[in-house]
RNA sequence: CGGGCUGUAGCAUAAUGGUAGUGUGCACGCUUCGGGUGCGUGUGGUCCGGGUUCGAUUCCCGGCAGCCCGACCA
């Protein structure tokens, strides 16, 4: 993509009215905009970024047998009747409004804005769910969410509007359930740590809310949270303060002196359901006595959006945002200093034959602007990686490059550039 | 939902009961050209409603919006 053509633009400054690291960086860099308090825009970067971290998932839940649907944001109240949570004083987070009526507009039947999908889903897969032999089933999906809370805070982490990737698991039995659910435990971990996240996600021992008596948190130690959890490093895991009480440790076979407090960020959960819901509307299945059997479920969830932001929040530095390459929304930011002639052909050919070569490279081509604004433009966007074409460096027959976490610099020979940095074994680019 | 704070140009800010200033952005010209070059010209603004007042962006009341702390968080 050629930044001259690119319709985002970098800020200065940051709107008065975020204080959030996250969404401060991402608006100055142009990756979202702001509608309303806890609403935000995805423009083109911000976009891609979200969508590298929804590829990321995808192919986990894939992998351990996942089916992507797409179910319907506006809901009937029915299945949620059924299972008494459409009261507003259930569930609080509500988004209502109503069918039209002709001119009686407040007399048409209400509906639901999705602000969770189980009822929905659990009503759907009654019509595919009849016998053992139609068990398991896993689906998810990537679906917005509307919910309206209280208080919308902390940028793009706690917004009213978002999408959520949620798994629904369909088992026969516990035994069956919970063999998949310590799956998806594991393919969370691999999210999260190819999301760069890993070396502070913890799998985190926390209350059920309303599903269960427990569940699982998936926790990133950062500043920005708002969770405190305690974390046994050794043991890779963490229990949330809300049921940090000794009986719980002991069950969980965690000491009290081996703990650290920390704060941190739920970019995951995953809860058993039993049969709650399966029970609350008929889901059920004929074992092989012929006998009806309410199906085993499970519920497991992530925000790509909040894994962005926490992202964010966890890698920026002074100077901008920077991204671990399997997120960022290039691998590479060619930037091009000076206008001579031989300046822009060494960087149009770079780019040319970097692009045919299968790399997503952003081409600042943008012509008369200063070294200065021109760097700085690219350290705040924090693409992983940086081609240096300039005078300097031509005279004296390399380019720069530049890693953008470490600052790090090396010299690439002009015509060896593209063919080092296309090939993964040349160990120019760093692994994703 | 309780408490606190804030609404001035696209963005960031200053000031003021009497013609609203600066930076930045944007447009144009010259200058400069490897870490936001310098100069000039232009563009553009007091959240909404009511009250007090000769006069309100400023003071008062209400609304709306935003942020922070707490509570809440399927």
């Amino acid at each position: 993509m050629r930044q001259s053509l690119f319709f985002s633009k970098t800020r200065r400054e940051a709107p008065r009215d975020e204080v959030a690291k996250n969404a401060q960086l991402l608006i100055r860099a142009g990756y979202v905009h702001k509608e309303m308090a806890g609403v935000y825009d995805f423009l083109p970067l911000g976009l891609r970024t979200l969508k590298k971290i929804e590829n990321i998932i995808r192919e986990e839940m894939n992998a351990i047998g996942g089916q992507e649907v797409l179910l319907s944001s506006l809901q009937d109240p029915a299945p949620w009747q059924a299972s008494g949570r459409w009261d507003d004083t259930v569930m609080d987070v509500w988004f209502k409004t109503r069918l039209h009526h002709g001119e009686a507009f407040h007399q048409g039947s209400e509906l639901g804005l999705a602000n969770t999908h189980e009822e929905p889903m659990v009503r759907m897969m009654k019509h595919h769910i009849a016998s053992h032999k139609d068990l398991p089933q896993y689906v998810y999906q990537f679906q917005t969410k509307f919910r309206n809370e209280v208080r919308a805070k902390s940028g793009v982490m706690r917004t009213r509007e978002f999408v959520m990737k949620d798994l629904y698991s369909f088992s026969r039995d516990e035994r069956e359930f919970r063999a998949f659910y310590e799956q998806v435990a594991a393919a969370y971990l691999k999210v999260f740590a190819r999301c760069g996240l890993g070396a502070w996600t913890f799998r985190t021992f926390a209350s059920g809310g309303s599903f269960s008596k427990f569940s699982d948190e998936f926790q990133t130690v950062c500043e920005a949270g708002e969770d405190v959890i305690y974390v046994d490093e050794e043991k890779r895991i963490a229990v949330n303060e809300e049921v940090y009480r000794d009986e719980i440790l002991r069950e969980i076979g965690l000491e009290k002196a081996r703990l650290q407090k920390k704060k941190a960020v739920e970019v995951g959960n995953i809860f058993p359901l039993g049969t709650k819901y399966s029970t609350a509307l008929g889901l059920t299945y004929k074992n092989e006595e012929g006998e009806n059997v309410p199906v085993y479920m499970g519920s497991y969830g992530i925000g790509p959006a909040r894994v962005m932001g926490t992202i964010a929040e966890r890698y920026a530095d002074e100077k901008g945002l920077v991204w671990p390459l399997s997120v960022a929304p290039f691998a590479l930011h060619l930037v091009r200093l000076g206008e001579e002639e031989g300046v822009r052909e060494c960087a149009d050919a770079l780019y040319t034959r970097l692009q045919k070569g299968g790399m997503e490279v952003l081409y600042d081509d943008r012509p008369h602007l200063h070294a200065g604004e021109k760097l700085s433009d690219s350290d705040l966007l924090g693409i992983p990686c940086r081609l240096v074409v300039g005078n300097r460096g031509i005279a004296d027959g390399v380019v720069e490059w530049v890693e953008r976490q470490t600052g790090s610099v090396r010299q690439l020979p002009i015509e060896e550039a593209a063919s080092l940095l296309l090939d993964p074994d040349a160990g120019v680019m760093p692994k994703i």
